[in-house]
DNA sequence: CACTCATTTGCACGTTTATGCATGTTTGTA
DNA sequence: TACAAACATGCATAAACGTGCAAATGAGTG
């Protein structure tokens, strides 16, 4: 698989010592993540001069470390909600995973809720996507960056769900075609498929689904093997599953023996 | 591998100090890093000449010392961001008038903007407000509260903006009847009225005032008795002006004598 | 012209930094 | 539990660095 190469240009074959920790930074941005191997061949110096570059990156508080390379930290939110957001590391975790499903010039299709908003926030900059989301933190989440063309769908905003849904909503989700959707997922189980856990608010998702080419299901491990009141889509319409790093094997293998294919996101940090 | 060599000329043999400095500037912003085994060669001078000239431009903050070379120092923050937390005492100050305007019941139009986001802000909880807004920000501040019914209206989102503009979203405004509206100002003066900066946005402010029974103008100091581009509405139309409180009663008062109700803020705390 | 003063430059010296390799230890996975 | 990959640490080397000093240059002055 490819990398999306956002903005970033390929480094040189010579580079100084900081030159290269800028690098890595903003490879740890645009990619989410740096492998250490990768980067000794890019910049051709030993693997130990990267360990080197990281460790002292880390000691800066722009990266965390962990075996193998290293990640960008959960960047620090604003005070005010601050209540929203739990599990950050968590959820920034899936969302790198889920952002490399995107690819250049898309139209992406982004439900309401804090994993959908923290996968916006991972999606790569100046690659031409068009977001159209019925949620006003994805919008935030996109507005402080560049290259993002962002279309909201209007409507009663449901406080609980903190998006516009009903039937206004769907009406002009209809006019939309998505290359690839994100719904936010209440409960997802292997027999039902994707569950919500209002009507309104599933009867949004269905309409996602339908003008989607394809659909991409990101979730918390907490929400795996459960079941909720209203259905969404079945198994057949999901074509892509993001899964937390402590999902299990057989669990895995069960989505995959249907057709699902599953990614699974890095170790978080905290 | 070739030089670039992009906008720059190619350094004299012989340059005086300054010269050669200003060379290195410019190759700093063309080229992003300079290497001083390099610029000793194209230079004909020593690497320690140039690191005199590095260690100079350093101490005058247009670069930063590297091993090797030197690179620029990162400059500029994203705008919007940067608004959103200016004045904001002054703004809270504001805002908490504007409030005042409010009666139980009534349908309110908020525009994008820093000031109107703090409007939302301070508004009263469980009066049965129902409040249409293109801006997400105006949203989120109202998520967390309870007691409001929330209105969003779609649209594609200008980033530096920040809120839903355009055909669509003034189509969606024209189907809302609101009582008392807000419309973000960006200049306004005694003849020409409120003005905004930009096309779109200036009809869509338009389309505001339009479906809204009255209008209320909050406005900064700053943006007092300036004009902008485009024309958004006359002074005939605009029922409310909210002011800080060190605006002159001469001000004050010829508002007032144009049958428009000028509302004084309190002194803001810091 | 002789002299001084300021500036710039290159060189020699000792110091700091970056790097790769060898060592033994830790970590993730099967 | 076993094993390989990734890791930390110490060390040697080479490059880059800072500092002090002397030579060169040029402008101003008696």
């Amino acid at each position: 698989m490819n990398k999306p190469r956002a903005a970033a240009p390929i480094p040189p074959g010579e580079a100084m010592p900081q030159e290269r920790q800028q690098w890595i930074v903003q490879r740890l941005r645009s990619h989410g993540r740096v492998v250490a191997a990768e980067l000794a061949a890019e910049f051709e110096v030993s693997e130990d001069s990267i360990r080197r570059d990281l460790r002292e990156l880390a000691g800066q508080g722009l990266c965390k470390r962990v075996y193998g390379g290293a990640l960008p930290l959960p960047v620090a939110v604003s005070p005010l909600k601050q209540r929203r957001v739990e599990h950050t590391a968590r959820k920034q975790a899936l969302a790198r995973k889920a952002a490399t499903l995107v690819r250049q010039g898309q139209v992406l299709l982004i439900d309401a809720g804090s994993t959908n908003a923290a996968i916006a926030a991972a999606l790569p900059e100046r690659c031409g996507l068009t977001v159209v989301t019925n949620a006003p933190d994805v919008v935030l989440a996109l507005l402080d960056r560049e290259g993002f063309e962002i279309q909201l769908i209007g409507g009663r905003v449901d406080p609980r769900i903190g998006g516009a849904v009903g039937a206004q909503a769907v009406k002009e989700l209809q006019r939309i075609r998505a290359d690839l959707c994100f719904p936010g997922a209440c409960a997802l189980d292997l027999e039902g498929g994707l569950w919500g856990f209002d009507s309104e608010e599933s009867l949004f998702k269905r309409a996602m689904v339908e003008v989607s080419g394809e659909t991409a299901v990101v979730v918390t491990s907490d929400k795996l093997g459960t079941v909720a009141t209203h259905r969404v889509a079945g198994l057949a319409e999901v074509q892509h599953l993001v899964v937390e790093h402590d999902v299990d094997k057989a669990t895995r293998n069960a989505y995959a023996a249907r057709d699902v294919a599953v990614h699974r996101a890095d170790v978080a940090v905290d």
